[in-house]
DNA sequence: CCTATATCAGTTGTACTGAAATGC
DNA sequence: CGCATTTCAGTACAACTGATATAG
């Protein structure tokens, strides 16, 4: 579709895309992740926190409390591995994980004050690691590729 | 830390950045990138390849033979896993590894004439897998995109 | 002696699967 | 019975580490 690309110069295709690695988006998407991830895990790790602590503190305060299958599709992850989350957060007082008197299959998981003083704590670091991971953009492109990878991203929730 | 918070701040906080996980540029990039390797795997699965494999025959295509520590610098591919690329390669004639005659501990690394056609058909499916990646995007978003990656990714290459 | 290369063995992290236990 | 929820045990794969043999 995009490429009608009729006849193939004679000789190599290589020559007019000398680098065709370093242009292919899914590339430089897994590259940009890999670093983003490490960035972003190694800041919260100074403040003894990690990605997963953050969608679930910050589910539970903007969407209130849920059971865990309930964050688990509000955030992404896994049933399986939701269970060990919330341990984590309970250990730290963070989150209070109760049974469900209206269901007793279910937890209803509710964040706690710290938990909350928490959140605005990792808010405050996430800034501050977001400022690193996008310095070379100025506000309005950091709000375009927001944009954008919002727009595709959305595309392929719902397609799949 | 941040003083000694007896009362929350009654309304607000929360309130003005109502769903602050679904802003964050670094999730939409683990989301998008984890989607975006799905994507690219499954589709070069089919056509037996994997991305490394991809990786190796482009940059022996576009930057002539080399050492696999040179491959290994050129396609961010690990010198330990780099082995294990070659192997799967050499398996399907694609690559052929001989003992550098200036230097005995390396192997210079030569594309196949084999190689250049699988790497022609990988081109092509590549091409179909990003139109697809990219579907909701115009041409000009589509490189307004890449452009602003390339600019982060280099960003992040050179200050690591 | 010190360095670079190719290779191998092994760790870690994480997405994901499958199934058990409990309750609807 | 079916189905949903929490939990656990375990797989698969990728990025990464450390060490060794060989050669410059």
């Amino acid at each position: 579709m995009t490429r009608a690309e009729a006849a193939d110069p004679p000789d190599d295709g290589a020559r007019r895309t000398p680098d065709r690695l370093r242009r292919r988006a899914s590339r430089l998407l897994s590259q940009l992740t890999a670093r983003s991830d490490r960035l972003i895990n190694e800041g919260l790790a100074r403040a003894d926190a990690r990605k997963w602590h953050y969608a679930v503190l910050a589910s539970l305060q903007d969407f209130g409390p849920g059971s865990q299958a309930a964050l688990s599709g509000r955030t992404g992850i896994y049933r399986s591995d939701m269970v060990g989350v919330l341990n984590e957060l309970a250990e730290r007082d963070l989150v209070e994980r109760a049974p469900d008197p209206d269901d007793r299959r279910r937890n209803v998981i509710t964040i706690s004050a710290r938990g909350r003083r928490h959140l605005r704590r990792l808010d405050k670091v996430l800034d501050d690691l977001h400022e690193e991971l996008l310095a070379p953009l100025s506000p309005a492109e950091r709000d375009q590729f927001v944009r954008l990878l919002t727009r595709l991203l959305d595309h392929h929730a719902r397609t799949s």
